[in-house]
DNA sequence: GTTTACCATATCTTTTATATATGGAAAGAG
DNA sequence: CTCTTTCCATATATAAAAGATATGGTAAAC
């Protein structure tokens, strides 16, 4: 079934005659005579009963006229949101990030997402850094969002933001009164450390920065997540960093956080892809928007 | 949207690779590869991320691939069921008729009709000729079916059957005990004949036969409907002259119809179409079909 | 490291689509 | 009733598309 035909044939169906459809369809009357008869062929059937010099429909042409309306406007509308999907306006697009990000970026970078774009679903997984590797490595996800700088031959890394980390101490801590932290004087301190892998992400630059400060750190719990650790952080069991990103959570039952005097201990927020697939319009989408949100963050805590 | 192109990309989704899609479709690879580049183009859409040697399905290919196949079944389906308009097992016939058909030979041809051919839908409307040769003429009718031989120029006509006239009388008329009734016998006899149109039917031809046969008869009633003219016999008001097709009315409460003697009193029963409108095959089939029915009943009723 | 499997490109041939020019038949105007 | 107009059909020519064959390149597999 060849759908110009079809669409031709719609046409003198509803102009009644060939030369008026030809008129309508920008071509000349012969071509059209000819490919209306081709399409007869075509279906072997007759579309049209030629009595001198006029046409009348055949009941197997108005049944075809009937379902070609149909299958013009199905095929239309599949090529139209086919483009749709290549301007980026429709599809899917999978992410999977650590926890810091789910809550602080992607509310808002989701958000305008569907409102801007309705047609476009977000699927999000949440895991560690090397979870989350793993799953861009099986396709499971488009786009990854870590904290740890990978530097792998077949991932892009996309630097998002950097943020410092801030000190996370109870109210009731002597260190909050103190107008400017140093390293040093957490000498005494016990501390709270995000799990590390592969000698790279927070833990391992604490420690360094405790070292370079001439003491070892006193590391007394080893944990995955953030949230809990603040709560240990409020009940007196030691100390810890967060990235500043959580100076969102503003609330008397969680640690009070302070910058340090020198501001060293930094935390990279990264955007990761795999470098040799192919990335969908509505992927790129989701890069730039996050990109941008990003900034804002970035500017709006600078102020 | 070009329909073989589709198809063809659905071969390659399929198949996982442009070369074996190629072997499937009966073509070589060359022209495989570059038809779906056309339909890409065509479609201003990527289908596939070429990495290297081996394709991988874009969101849009993906979602094109489900579309399709809604699509190219719409249009399998189309072309089937237009194929089968063309021979006549689905579509639409028309029929106009005159009471005696609509009675005796229709539910039989229309229950074989349904049997055979469930997706033939059969509209009837009963009439008398003049009517039925005016819906044929406006096309609100397909084929028709009279008893007057229609001779005019725009008119196909057929004969279905030939029939000879009954004559019915009330149970307790005293011909009724004669062997053999002759017109001579009907002399004093009130004549009710069905109403005649421009010298042509039954009525006609009953006045011939009795100016044959040296008298004029005294008619005291025409009536276009033949059922209320058998029951006024029933009541004595007359006699009458109805098709032996009647004679399926075997029922107490009707008149007993009897054979001439001599069997000159006939009337015809005829299919006619337009001369020059295109028959559909449905309409061909109801013409046949009707054909050998009538001819089976002719054959059942001499024996 | 060689082979294999797969896609891409180049060139040629056949088919299809469309154009122009022209003929014929039926409806409508005078 | 004749002439014109309005259609559709046919003939021929050209441009575009589909397909075949031959060949090259690249990445995975043995």
């Amino acid at each position: 079934m060849n759908l110009h035909r079809l669409h031709c044939f719609m046409k003198v169906v509803e102009e009644g005659s060939i030369t008026k459809a030809a008129a309508a369809l920008q071509m000349t009357q012969p071509p059209l005579s000819i490919l209306i008869r081709k399409f007869e062929e075509e279906l072997d059937v007759t579309l049209f009963h030629r009595s001198g010099r006029n046409l009348e429909l055949t009941p197997s042409g108005e049944f075809l006229y009937k379902q070609g309306k149909e299958l013009l406007d199905i095929a239309d509308n599949t090529e139209k949101q086919l483009g749709e999907y290549h301007e980026g306006i429709r599809g899917t697009v999978k992410i999977g990030c650590i926890t810091s990000a789910n809550l602080f970026i992607l509310p808002t970078v989701i958000k305008r997402i569907h409102d801007e774009t309705p047609h476009i679903v977000t699927h999000v997984s949440e895991g560690n850094s090397s979870y989350i590797l793993e799953e861009l490595r099986s396709l499971s996800i488009d786009i990854g969002i870590v904290r740890t700088s990978v530097r792998a031959e077949d991932i892009h890394t996309s630097t998002l933001l950097t943020e410092p980390l801030l000190l996370a101490l109870p109210p009731n801590h002597p260190l909050c009164e103190k107008d400017s932290i140093e390293i040093d004087d957490l000498r005494n301190e016990r501390f709270l450390l995000p799990t590390t892998s592969q000698g790279q992400g927070i833990a391992d630059d604490v420690i360094e920065a405790c070292h370079n400060s001439g003491f070892t750190p006193n590391i007394v719990y080893w944990g995955t997540e953030t949230l809990p650790t603040l709560l240990m952080v409020m009940k007196g069991s030691g100390i810890c960093f967060v990235p500043s990103c959580y100076r969102q959570f503003n609330s008397p039952d969680l640690p009070v956080l302070r910058h340090l005097a020198s501001p060293t201990l930094q935390t990279k927020l990264s955007i990761i892809t795999l470098r040799n697939r192919y990335m969908s319009s509505v992927s790129k989408r989701f890069l730039s928007i996050t990109e941008e949100i990003a900034q804002k963050m970035v500017n709006l805590s600078n102020r």
